[in-house]
RNA sequence: GCGAGAGUGGCGGAAUGGCAGACGCGCCGGAUUUAGGAUCCGGUGGGCAACCGUGAGGGUUCAAAUCCCUCCUCUCGCACCA
C-alpha cells in the first residue's frame, strides 16, 4: 500500500463538505475565533503566494477549532479592478464574465488545497448585494463631511484616458500599460475621503496593536502617517494686503528666515508675478516644473531650482522684508505649500541660497563651535544656543521652540500645529469595472447624493464593455441621464467608480452577516464576532489596505456600525515566495527547461547566470504553478513544504528538493501506520508502568507540548513540524516487541493517535486517511486537540553541564529529583572535573538549577 | 539621507544569556535488491590533535549567536514632508 495523495485528498474534501464541519453557525456557543486571510483578487489561477498565506491561515483555523473555539474562517473575492478591464480589452470578453470565470477556477484550486472555509459565507465585491452597502457608507460620509470633492493634480495617461494611481506610474514617469506614453499631471475634480481626520487616532491606536502586530508594520504605518510637531507662523505681505502662513518644525530658527519658498503650483506664485510684471518668466518656470515628472522632481539629489516671484513679505521677528521664491522642492500638498527658508539651519535652503546668492543668517550656535555664514559649507541642523535672536538669544534651541511658539500665540501671529504626512484618500477612478459612486450632477443643484432608497446604483453590464480610450461608463448615455433627485430636472450620473481599496476596507465585517439584505450587518452579530482575532497577509499592504481598513472601521464605529477601535487584533505578515532566477546574457530570464544540464542556454549555448532568489514572477520566469505541485505530490505536500521551509514571516525559498522532502516525510508517516495498524488495532486498554512505556509516553507528551506551544503562542510552524518529524523517527525505532506487547502497545496507540491529531492541521487529508485506517472515531479534523500531561512529559533524568573557567568540560546525568547538594557533590566527584580542578583553588561556583554548574578555578 | 530588520555548516533553518548547528535538503557509508529506483539504518562544521568556530573588531558576564559599543554587508520601508 503506497501513499497516493490524489486518491485520498478528493475523498476527504468531499466528506468535509458533506458533513459541513467547517460551517460556522451564527449563534456563538463557544469562545469565538475569527481567522482571516487577505482575500484574493480573482486573477485566474492561484500562485505560490496564495498557497502560503491560505495554508498558514488554515493551520491556525484548524488548530483553533480543535482547541475548542468556534472558528469563523471565511473567503471571498476582491473582484473589481483594472486587470479585468485589460483582459476584456485583449480577449474581447466582458470584465464581469472574465471575473466570474476566474472565481470559478480559483475556487476549485482552493478546494483542492483543502482549506477549511465556510463556503456559505463567500461573496464577491463586484455584486450589487455587496457594494450597495459601501455606496450607503459613502452617502453617510458625504453627510458627515468626511467625503468631499476637490480639484486635485493627478497622474493622467493620454492613451488610457484615465487617472493613474502613483503606483501605476513607472519610475521613468511613463504609464504602466503604455510604456511609451509619458504620464502628465492634470487637474480634475475628484472625490476624497478624509482619512487625515483620523490621523491622530490611527497613530494612537498603535498602543492597542502593539504586541499583536509586527513592529515593522507599525513602524511603516508610523512613517506613513508622519506626524510632526511644530508651529504655523504668519508672514505679512509687503503691501499689508494679507499674509502667508508657513508650517515649521523649527520655530526657534525664525530669526534666520532670510527668504521664503513656495510650491510652484501655489496660486499666489503667479499672482505675485503678475503684480511685479514678471508673469512671463515665472509662468515659464512653473510650467517647466509641471512637466518634470514626480520621480525626477523628488529625491534629495535632484537639483534645487527656483525663481524670484517678485513678491516680498516680512519676517515677523526681524521685521526685515524678504523675497518670495518659487522652488521646485517645495510640496504643494504638504503643510501650507509655503516654507520659511532658513539657509543656515536647513540643508535644502542652504543649497538654494548658495545657488541664488541669498543671505545666510546664523541663529543657532552648536556647542563649542563657531559658525560663520560666509564660510560654512553646509547647514547646521542640530541643536544649539540661539544667537542673534532678539530677546530669545542665549536660550537652548529646545527651549526656544517653546518660548517662541508661546510668543506667537500671545501676539496672534502663529500657533502650535501638528502636521501629518498622511493625505486624504482620493477615491475616484475613471474606470468601468468598479463600484459606481452614488451621486448625480445637476446643472441647477450641483452635486446631489443618490437618495438612500434608490441604492444600489448598479453598474450597467449591458454596454460595450470597452472603448478604445477612457472609461466605458462615460459612454453609457442611457444610464447616465437621470432626473435630478432634488429638482427633477435633467441631470447626469457620476461616471467615476471607487478605488478598489474601498471594497477591501470593510469586507471583514460583511463575512459576519453576508446575506443580510436589510443592513450591512446585524449589530448583535457584529458584537459577537469582531474584531478579527488573527489577520494574515503580505507586507505589501502595510500602508495602503491596512490603513484604509483601520480608518473605515473607526468611521463605521462612529456611525454605530462597527464597535471596538481596531478591526484586527493580531496581524501576521507572511514573507514572499521566492525562487532562483536564471539569466542568459543574450536572451534574458530563462525557464529551467530552457537551460541544459551544464547550465547553458539551449538557444545560444551561453553560460546562464544563476542569480539570487527573487520573488516568483512571470517576467523573471521563476514561477512554479501550485496546480502542478498538487497534481504531482498532493495538497498536503504543498502545505507541509510551505510551512516547514521557513518561519512564516520570512521569505520562503522554493526548492524542488525541499518539496520532495516534505513528500517523503508524509510517505514515511503513511508507511509507519500501514506497517503498525494491526498492532495498533490490537492494542490493549491500559498501559503498564514499564520503563519502555514511560519512554514512549514521555516522547509523545513532550512532542505534544512543543507542538502546542509552537503553534499557539509562537507561530513557529517549522519547529512544530520538526518535533513531529522527530517523533515519527522515534516511532520507527521502537522495537516490534513493544508494538506487540500488551503492556506497551496501548502507549504506542496513544502515541499514534496524538500524532495524527497534531499532524491534522498541517496535512489534513493524510491525517484523516490514517485516522480512518487505525479505526479512529469520526473525523480527526473535528476532534479536540489533546492535552499534554506535564507529569508524563517530565524527564526522569537530566543532563547537567559542567563548565570550568567558562569552557564545557563535562556532562553528568543525574536523577530528576536530585537536590542541589547532591548535584554539587556529584560534580566534584566527576573524574573529568577533578582533572581540571586538582591542586587548584575553587574561586567561585555557579549553580543553575537542573541545568548547569560553572566552576572558576 | 532617515527608519526598521537581518547576517549561524555546502543549502533552508534550530537554539533569545547556560551543551551552537535540532529538523529537513544535499553528500558519504551500510542493509535490502540481478541492477537502478524506492525503502530502512548509520555518519556528516573545521582541525591529526590540543583546540577553533555564529559578518569584523572591542566590551559586560562564571557563561554571549543571544546583551552593550564601533564598523561592514544585505533586505525592506520612507525618501526634498519644511
Amino acid at each position: 500500500m503506497r501513499y497516493q495523495p490524489k486518491a485520498i485528498e478528493e475523498k476527504w474534501q468531499k466528506r468535509w463538505e458533506k458533513e459541513g464541519i467547517f460551517r460556522c453557525p451564527d449563534a456563538v456557543t463557544a469562545p469565538k475565533f475569527y481567522c482571516l486571510e487577505m482575500f484574493p483578487y480573482p486573477s485566474g489561477r492561484i500562485h505560490m503566494g496564495h498557497v502560503r498565506v491560505y495554508t498558514i491561515g488554515d493551520l491556525i483555523a484548524r488548530f483553533k477549532r480543535m482547541r475548542g473555539f468556534q472558528v469563523l474562517h471565511p473567503i471571498g473575492w476582491d473582484a473589481f479592478g483594472l486587470p479585468a478591464e485589460n483582459a476584456a480589452h485583449r480577449h474581447g470578453t466582458h470584465p464581469a464574465k472574465w471575473t466570474w470565470e476566474n472565481i470559478g477556477f480559483m475556487k476549485e484550486q482552493l478546494r483542492e488545497l483543502g482549506i477549511s472555509y465556510d463556503w456559505e459565507r463567500e461573496f464577491s465585491t463586484c455584486s450589487p448585494e455587496y457594494y450597495r452597502w459601501e455606496q450607503l457608507f459613502f452617502l453617510w460620509m458625504l453627510e458627515d463631511g468626511i467625503a468631499y470633492r476637490k480639484r486635485a493634480l493627478l497622474n493622467w495617461c493620454e492613451e488610457c484616458q484615465t487617472v493613474l494611481a502613483n503606483e501605476q506610474v513607472n519610475r521613468d514617469g511613463t504609464c504602466f500599460i503604455h510604456d511609451q506614453e509619458r504620464v502628465t499631471q492634470r487637474e480634475l475634480d475628484q472625490w476624497f475621503v478624509g482619512t487625515t481626520k483620523y490621523a491622530e487616532e490611527l497613530l494612537s491606536g498603535h498602543e492597542e496593536l502593539a504586541g499583536g502586530w509586527p513592529d515593522n508594520i507599525l513602524e511603516m504605518q508610523r512613517n506613513w502617517i508622519g506626524r510632526s510637531e511644530g508651529a504655523e507662523i504668519d508672514f505679512p505681505l509687503e503691501d499689508g494686503g494679507g499674509k502667508i502662513t508657513v508650517f515649521t518644525t523649527r520655530p526657534d530658527t525664525v530669526y534666520g528666515a532670510t527668504f521664503m519658498s513656495m510650491a510652484p503650483e501655489h496660486p499666489l506664485v503667479l499672482a505675485f508675478a503678475r503684480k511685479a510684471g514678471r508673469e512671463e518668466e515665472v509662468r515659464e518656470f512653473v510650467l517647466k516644473v509641471a512637466q518634470q515628472d514626480r520621480i525626477a522632481r523628488s529625491g534629495e539629489e535632484a537639483e534645487k531650482e527656483g525663481i524670484f516671484t517678485g513678491g516680498l513679505c516680512q519676517n515677523p521677528m526681524t521685521g526685515k522684508m524678504i523675497p518670495i521664491y518659487a522652488a521646485n522642492f517645495v510640496l504643494y500638498e504638504y503643510g501650507t505649500g509655503a516654507v520659511m527658508a532658513v539657509p543656515a539651519h536647513d540643508q535644502r535652503d542652504f543649497e538654494f541660497a548658495r545657488t541664488y546668492g541669498l543671505p545666510v543668517a546664523v541663529v543657532i550656535r552648536p556647542d563649542g563651535e563657531e559658525l560663520s555664514s560666509g564660510t560654512m559649507t553646509c547647514a547646521w541642523e542640530g541643536p544649539g544656543r540661539m544667537v542673534d535672536s532678539g530677546p530669545f538669544t542665549g536660550l537652548s534651541s529646545e527651549e526656544g521652540k517653546r518660548k517662541i511658539t508661546a510668543y506667537f500665540e500671545e501676539k496672534g501671529i502663529g500657533k502650535r500645529k501638528v502636521q501629518y504626512r498622511l493625505r486624504d484618500w482620493g477615491v475616484s477612478r475613471q474606470r468601468y469595472w468598479g463600484c459606481p459612486i452614488p451621486v448625480i450632477h445637476c446643472p441647477d443643484c450641483g452635486v446631489v447624493p443618490v437618495p438612500v432608497q434608490d441604492l444600489p446604483v448598479v453598474l450597467p453590464e449591458d454596454l460595450p464593455y470597452t472603448r478604445e480610450k477612457g472609461n466605458p461608463l462615460a459612454g453609457a448615455e442611457d444610464w447616465i441621464r437621470v432626473p435630478c433627485p432634488a429638482c427633477g430636472g435633467p441631470a447626469r450620473r457620476e461616471t467615476d467608480t471607487f478605488d478598489t481599496f474601498f471594497e477591501s476596507s470593510w469586507y471583514f465585517l460583511r463575512y459576519i452577516d453576508p446575506k443580510n439584505d436589510k443592513a450591512p450587518l446585524d449589530p448583535e452579530k457584529m458584537r459577537n464576532w469582531m474584531p478579527v482575532d488573527q489577520y494574515i497577509g503580505g507586507v505589501e499592504h502595510a500602508c495602503m489596505h491596512l490603513i484604509y481598513a483601520r480608518f473605515f472601521h473607526k468611521y463605521l464605529r462612529d456611525r454605530g456600525v462597527a464597535h471596538g477601535n481596531e478591526p484586527f487584533r493580531r496581524l501576521l505578515s507572511q514573507g514572499m515566495v521566492c525562487m532562483q532566477t536564471m539569466e542568459c546574457p543574450k536572451h534574458g530570464w530563462r525557464y529551467p527547461e530552457e537551460v541544459d544540464d551544464e547550465g547553458k542556454c539551449r538557444q545560444c549555448g551561453e553560460t546562464v547566470d544563476v542569480g539570487r532568489s527573487m520573488k516568483m514572477s512571470k517576467s523573471k520566469r521563476n514561477v512554479v504553478e501550485p496546480t502542478v505541485i498538487i497534481e504531482r505530490y498532493g495538497a498536503d505536500t504543498a502545505r507541509l513544504f510551505s510551512l516547514f521551509a521557513s518561519p512564516p514571516e520570512k521569505d520562503l525559498d522554493w526548492s524542488e528538493q525541499g518539496v520532495e522532502g516534505a513528500f517523503r516525510f508524509l510517505g514515511r508517516v503513511f508507511r509507519l501506520l500501514v506497517q503498525r495498524r494491526e498492532a495498533v488495532s490490537r492494542a490493549g486498554e491500559s498501559w503498564d508502568d514499564s520503563a519502555e512505556t514511560r519512554r514512549i509516553r514521555r516522547m509523545t507528551h513532550q512532542t505534544l507540548r512543543k507542538v502546542t506551544v509552537d503553534v499557539e503562542d509562537r507561530f513557529h510552524f517549522n519547529t512544530a513540524l520538526s518535533a513531529i518529524m522527530e517523533m515519527v523517527n522515534f516511532l520507527y525505532l521502537v522495537e516490534d516487541a513493544a508494538w506487540d506487547s500488551p503492556g506497551t502497545s496501548p502507549a504506542l496507540r496513544e502515541a499514534v493517535e496524538i500524532l495524527l491529531h497534531m499532524l491534522s492541521p498541517f496535512g489534513p487529508h493524510i491525517s484523516e486517511e490514517l485516522w480512518e485506517m487505525i479505526g479512529g472515531e469520526g473525523l480527526v479534523s473535528s476532534r479536540s486537540w489533546p492535552g499534554f500531561d506535564p507529569e508524563v512529559a517530565r524527564a526522569e533524568e537530566i543532563l547537567v553541564v559542567v563548565q570550568i573557567n567558562g569552557k564545557l568540560r563535562s556532562r553528568i546525568t543525574v536523577d530528576a529529583g536530585a537536590t542541589e547538594e547532591e548535584i554539587r557533590s556529584m560534580v566534584m566527584a566527576d573524574p573529568r572535573v577533578l582533572e581540571y580542578t586538582e591542586g587548584k583553588k575553587i574561586r567561585k561556583m555557579v549553580y543553575v538549577p537542573k541545568k548547569l554548574v560553572s566552576i572558576v578555578v
